[in-house]
DNA sequence: GATGAATGAGAATTCATTCAT
DNA sequence: CATGAATGAATTCTCATTCAT
């Protein structure tokens, strides 16, 4: 345990949660684990951390973060010029793919019944809003069912892909490259080539 | 606590966890919530399941096990008679729709990255493969093309749908008929009208 | 670590608890030295008390019950026969004299400036509304008056006495016998001597 | 974080702990609360003291040295001049009443079991036998009897109104003024005009 | 002096599981 | 079948104390 700098420190601890939390759940986590992993001392991860949920809570409030400078980056570029829509949809999977793990362990916790966390939709909202603000029509109703549409036809298959992709070629032992390629396809051929709602 | 037979003591015990499960999933559940819930004493918890895991389990495979009951008897009123589309789509969602909080669990736990379940991909399996069996053609290509197809632009979606939906029109503060048939709407335009692949 | 039964278990833990509290403190005592102390696993205390607040308030109502069927035990004799009041002073004080430790917790707790406990006060009213009940006066000022009184220069000093006897013999290295018929006579010139306010 | 000289933080320290440790108690308080409500650097509270003992020690050895010089300052006027009792009582009230949080910490620990603490017997050893070293006579039986007498209806009642003040008229729910004046009406119709034992 | 970071030990509380009846 | 009692191992979190700079 070289004594590394503060920033350091937690960026080792949340990397180490983050790999925990998507391998055996939030609860199925011990903060020994954490600290184990990460290679520091437990008490210092309190330190750090005001609990547990603080934790979580960190590496969500991390990616919203990211994606806020993601979608704001590349909202020109996505948007106003020409770009192929399959590359931009590429180019935001390999974004995704990155933070693979904290969306997997943000699925999980949304599913509880719980109101703790909804950060799933929150996330869904943002990117949502973001892609359909060009096209966005005063009418509550009218967005209403764009958002349902983007959510369940877009958002969702493209999230499960992202975290089940390892899971899928492994149960179904499949090439990852035909998989992916077979994933794109299927996308293609509905949501993106779908009529949206109000259009 | 009302001496009620072996299966009646069984189906509480069910009936809690899967309730308490899909709250706060299988580690945030203790087996003492459990029994508090289901109005039993909590050894005899581990009078009919081995532990806590074979809870979990046993709901997964009653699931499973009625799931093949649905598809083996609907199968061929599905697929030869001549129903719309989007009512058998509503028949089947109204039996999912039961089934919603086991879902969840299993959506929950196939997320963990360890191998303990996959039940989600056991499930959607059987699912499509029994819906694709007809037009299945033998070149396991084109099956994994099928497969993927139908999971994320079919399978997946209505998942979610069932598995959202409360915790959508609560987020969202909508009207749930509205919500289910923009839902409708959009998965018709999708994956209900799109080609599939090899066909 | 014989299966007691439930009364006996329970009566180990909080005599534990009381002779740990009253040498320790509620903070100075941890529940591992209360089950070890007491014989019993650590767990099963939580089994019978929800938590280490619970243990305390369990020793404080205790004494509060038993000092109510005390008082309304002897009252009878107390106030209406002749009896000599050193004597029954003595008497008091050997009911008290058992209920040393708890009085030592219950005096404890009540220093603290938060107002967690005032089982001290409480308990202080309880004793001297039975006593005074007799010359009651309907006067709330005069009531008042009374209540300052018998607390501070009766409650006060006979609780100290009890409390401190075996630490005041053991410091200033005296003869029990001695000392407590010192306190006696000083007491006796004092509050029992001293013409009550409004009388 | 001002910096302030050394006198300034030992003082801080000491006054941040002197108000937790009355609030909470000694173990009740942690060496963090303590740097945070003194607005220190935990680290700079074991440069100053040895550990937390140290900490509630000073606080004491502190009160002990105020009161010598109390008590040998006013001596002269309290006990050969004439100055009328309940005056002299109530400036001495004045001066314990600035100590009233040590007063109270040192009696929470004096009443502990083990033997850490006897600060409270030390203090009033002092307090006592400076009142009656003139006509302290020579038999120690007769000293005793006098240390009992002083303790127990003087030093007694006195610190545990002192003590007990604010939370008596918050408990009591009644006049502060009011309080002390029937407070110290008791205290002279008692200990005051008491025959002290050997006079 | 002063400080942020670090740490080992221990505290309170909970859990899954078992036992005896 | 059913149950209250019991238990060992964890789990979350805190504490007093120290180190390096």
């Amino acid at each position: 345990m070289p004594k590394g700098n503060k920033e350091d420190t937690i960026r080792n601890i949340l990397k180490a949660a983050e790999e925990l939390f998507s391998e055996k759940g939030f609860n199925g986590t011990s903060v020994n684990m954490i600290s184990d992993k990460a290679g520091v001392n437990k008490a210092l991860i309190y330190y750090y951390f005001k609990d547990k949920d603080d934790i979580v809570n960190s590496l969500f409030e991390n990616i919203i973060h990211e994606s806020d400078e993601y979608v704001s980056g590349s909202s020109s570029a996505l948007n106003h010029e020409v770009i192929p829509l399959q590359d931009s949809i590429r180019e935001e999977m390999n974004f995704l793919q990155e933070k693979q793990k904290i969306l997997s362990i943000m699925l999980m916790e949304s599913l509880k019944g719980d109101d703790s966390h909804n950060y799933f939709f929150k996330c869904a909202q943002k990117v949502i809003e973001s892609e359909i603000e060009a096209n966005i029509s005063s009418d509550p109703q009218e967005f209403q069912r764009l958002l349902v549409h983007e959510f369940f036809t877009g958002f969702v298959p493209i999230m499960s892909f992202i975290i089940f992709k390892d899971k899928w070629c492994k149960y179904f032992d499949c090439d990852t490259d035909q998989f992916i390629s077979n994933f794109l396809d299927s996308f293609s051929n509905t949501h993106l080539s779908s009529k949206k709602p109000g259009s």
